[in-house]
DNA sequence: TTGAAAGCGCTAACAG
DNA sequence: CTGTTAGCGCTTTCAA
């Protein structure tokens, strides 16, 4: 192997004195010292001209499928780009088109569930199918902190941002992003005309009411939260007309709210609710709660009444937090919501957004999103199923 | 308000029909039809120069702090940019400066735990402060999604790498991550001279137990895994050298191993291993459990006994979950790993790197970090602590 | 089918 | 203290 000038050989590359051009294709011995300190020279695109004998033009057009550029050429480029390890660098390619292939994610939490993980999953491959990259930031729920994120995400030149809630909610869209293409996920801004995405609370109640039904059980409560949300607002409602649905009356009686602060040990709260329900006397053989939370605290409490779960009581929860939904003894039968598929709309309707500007994704209003129930062993048939049909008042 | 050339009025610019400068200071109606599509065209470095009535070289010292510029000329340029709402382009100034103000961040895993979450937390309060952004890349453990997705980091100039585990261990870095900057967090490579941070396994578990042994407890037992990783070596030593320094003799019948499956539900495997341990007679005052799932698992072996917690029986776990922490009766007191801690100093020592390529930051070997204990209620005297000091074998 | 050359928006010599 | 200018590495007219 010489040292001279730039020559392509048959498949082989010359070391070069001049350039960065180095050839391995040999396997070596591992490198135990890496580079420190700054990130070693890459190839340029000029390097694979020279090296292909061809220029830079050419090298662009045969790398991106643009232009014309004759079949063998185009093979010669490519295996000398691949032989020197060539990509093109996205940083200068992203200032000379105007478009970085970056998307914005941005989270208000990130660290307390594991649904900004399944978001961000979703979300990222996605981009990864796209040939994007996310570029994820986290305000912890300060406008402050988000102000300037936002602000650090438009001078990167993100293309598109997706602004993640990790519970569904309406909220004002911050301005910053009013002028770049935004998706909203687990939000909605009945102001703003950007496409959103949130699960489709009512079919999640009416999945987990209607499993139990089909079960055989007629006296269903709903265990849910006092605060006013569209979860809450969109569970109960789907609770009613599952219920209605099979002939059932609704007892108001068996909807229990329990008073649970954001962030705060929600299963405590549900366990005190739940027990003094039971300590009046009431006997529904399922609770439909609104997340597993409760779902834990109504373990918990049927523990202190010496009910068995699901013999005497069945249970549903909501979210299918594997930290929970699995370690409960029994395992506890959920719904899941769709958090990696919300993500992996986003970034769809982003990209969509990008490629058509008229585009604008999904319905009208926020898109609603499907949830999937997973079975685990909180559900039975009730006892006696078989023989009482439109049984004794439940309470 | 003119629309002639553009001058630079006492604070307040013309609107103008050359370039994309527009003044908007007054309180405007909120924009309900943002910009789709494409970006909103921003205002650039020349911009601020017409309108301040200076050189770009000029507005671009004002900016940066660098070079010699007047305090008025300064505090001018910064005004108008304000007033231009000007931010520098970050990806111009990337290709310029070969600096891309990004760090990427590789996980193997996002979804499962919090961990993950909190990392990037860490690392991206850290990457903040210095102006600096987070490029998150996760690859749910697939080697070859890893390969591309480093990949794609390395093609957008990340001017370097966290390569986090959600589980310390044992790796062999990428070669790849050769060529730049990179700090491992949660692992560690011998034959690679990189910084590395985990969690001082040893610590962790000489605080849980002599938390237990200043509570008066000489019989505590070890509840841990049967898999041999960095961590179960760690605690189990750390358990023994706490007990010993206490003056109590290690009896190995209270070691008990559950071998756990990744993944499986840990809680119910522990669960039947703890409640074997008890049936053979064993009557430890204290568990210390390997991760909060074993102890959840305590917790219902407990139940099965009729030993209430933390009367009968204390019990401290690890990783403060707190989806299980929190949401257990008697909350668990738990030693929190410090993921938020290492995410910040992985990007320290990277950008420690960056600044003075001959740093090598942390110690030779891997920076063990501290953790933390989070008191709940798991734990308290044993039942006639004062009176039996030294007693009967515990088994 | 290929190549020369003009920038994308910024920073950093260097000159004045 | 301020301004002129030459690129960073790539894509994309436009011309050959």
């Amino acid at each position: 192997m010489g040292d001279g000038p730039i020559h392509a050989f048959s498949g082989i590359y010359a070391t070069s004195q001049l350039g960065r051009i180095v050839v391995d294709t040999l396997t070596r011995v591992r490198d135990t010292t890496p580079a420190r300190g700054r990130a070693a020279k890459r190839n340029g695109i000029s390097d694979v001209a020279k090296a292909a004998g061809v220029s830079v033009t050419t090298v662009s057009h045969a790398m991106s499928g643009q232009g014309q550029v004759s079949a063998e050429t185009r093979a010669k480029v490519l295996r000398v780009a691949a032989e020197l390890s060539y990509a093109p660098n996205r940083i200068a390619s992203a200032l000379r088109r105007q478009r970085s292939g970056i998307i914005g994610f941005v989270s208000d939490e990130i660290a307390t569930t594991p649904f900004a993980g399944r978001l961000v999953l979703g979300a990222q491959s996605a981009a990864a199918q796209r040939g994007m990259l996310l570029m994820v930031v986290n305000s912890n729920r300060d406008v402050l902190v988000e102000r300037d994120q936002i602000e650090a995400l438009l001078a990167h030149q993100v293309d598109a941002v997706i602004y993640a809630k990790m519970y569904h909610q309406q909220i004002e869209l911050p301005a910053l992003l009013h002028q770049i293409p935004t998706v909203l996920v687990n939000a909605f801004d009945p102001a703003v005309a950007a496409p959103a995405v949130v699960p489709d609370e009512e079919a999640i109640a009416e999945a987990a009411v209607e499993l139990l039904i089909r079960d055989g059980h007629r006296s269903i409560a709903h265990l849910t939260v006092a605060e006013d949300t569209p979860a809450m607002r969109g569970r109960l409602a789907g609770y009613r007309r599952a219920i209605q649905r099979a002939g059932i009356g609704i007892d108001e009686r068996l909807i229990v709210r329990a008073s649970v602060e954001r962030g705060a040990a929600a299963t405590g709260i549900a366990r005190v609710a739940f027990a003094s329900f039971l300590e009046r006397g009431a006997r529904p053989t399922a609770v439909f709660c609104f997340n597993d939370q409760l779902a834990m605290g109504v373990y918990q409490a049927a523990a202190l009444f010496d009910l068995r779960i699901p013999r005497d009581l069945s249970v549903v929860g909501v979210d299918n937090l594997e930290l929970i939904a699995d370690n409960l003894a029994p395992g506890l039968t959920t719904v899941a919501l769709p958090h990696y598929e919300m993500g992996r709309w986003a970034v769809d309707a982003a990209t969509m957004m990008l490629e058509r500007s008229d585009a604008m994704p999904g319905e009208p209003g926020p898109t609603r999103m499907a949830s999937h129930i997973i079975e685990r062993e909180s559900v039975a048939q009730p006892v006696g199923a078989m023989h009482r049909a439109g049984g004794a008042p439940p309470i």
